[in-house]
DNA sequence: CTCATAGGTAACTGCTAGGTTACCTGTTTA
DNA sequence: TAAACAGGTAACCTAGCAGTTACCTATGAG
């Protein structure tokens, strides 16, 4: 019955919070930013800032760099991606309406790349 | 920036504890269950079970009727479905490669589900 | 050089999630 | 009808999360 891998329980934990999930938003729209902007973002101070960002970069949906004295910010989709195919995998009887929809929103981005490579 | 209900924020919260996923999956494959067997499968009491239980009802995971003297219990996937949704509009353009993935899963059970009927 | 700036660590606090035991209510069934 | 059974409530305890202030480190600009 242990078929889910500790990773995926940080990120589970991680994503619980609402500030740390909008700090995902955030990082998805300015990927490469400070940690000093994304704290510019909240109420709270920079230290608890600051943790959420090492709670999700040690769950994974974050990855940082070093650069002179500022932390560059970035946003790691694969925990997610993890998460949403233990979904539709066990709990893939209660998808195929909500699937169908995902068909044609890939078709359509599809035909769009399609025609931006042709 | 608020683009996110409410609704989901107890979904999210409730997800965290790697108990109540567990209890999620055991409804999926024993819908109208009861409250103790769901609590065998677990090495808490039967009063924290319960707690768990309740915290995935009041975020809409679980659907439970009472039956006489026992509670039917069942999985909501709705709540789910909305935290996909938000994560294939807010974070799309990570999911390129994934949802192509998805198209052929679709398909496949959409080719079985037409031999079926056919 | 010096000093403002960006980030990091340490130590403390309040609150609540997650667990317990004890007790109560309602429903089968022997 | 008595007693076993399923569930529900109340009151309590504890660990850890989310926040704070204070202080430290290193780098870029003037």
């Amino acid at each position: 019955m242990r078929n889910e891998p500790d990773t995926l329980d940080a990120a589970f934990a991680a994503l619980a919070h609402p500030a740390r999930r909008r700090m995902l938003d955030l990082l998805v729209q300015a990927p490469g930013c400070s940690v000093k902007w994304v704290t510019s973002h909240f109420d709270f101070s920079r230290i608890a800032a600051m943790k959420h960002l090492s709670v999700l970069e040690d769950a994974g949906l974050i990855i940082s760099e070093k650069k002179g004295r500022t932390r560059e910010l970035y946003f790691n989709s694969v925990p997610i991606q993890q998460i949403y195919d233990r979904w539709t995998s066990q709990y893939g009887s209660f998808w195929a309406e909500r699937l169908a929809d995902v068909k044609e929103r890939v078709e359509a981005r599809q035909a769009k790349g399609e025609r931006k490579s042709a």
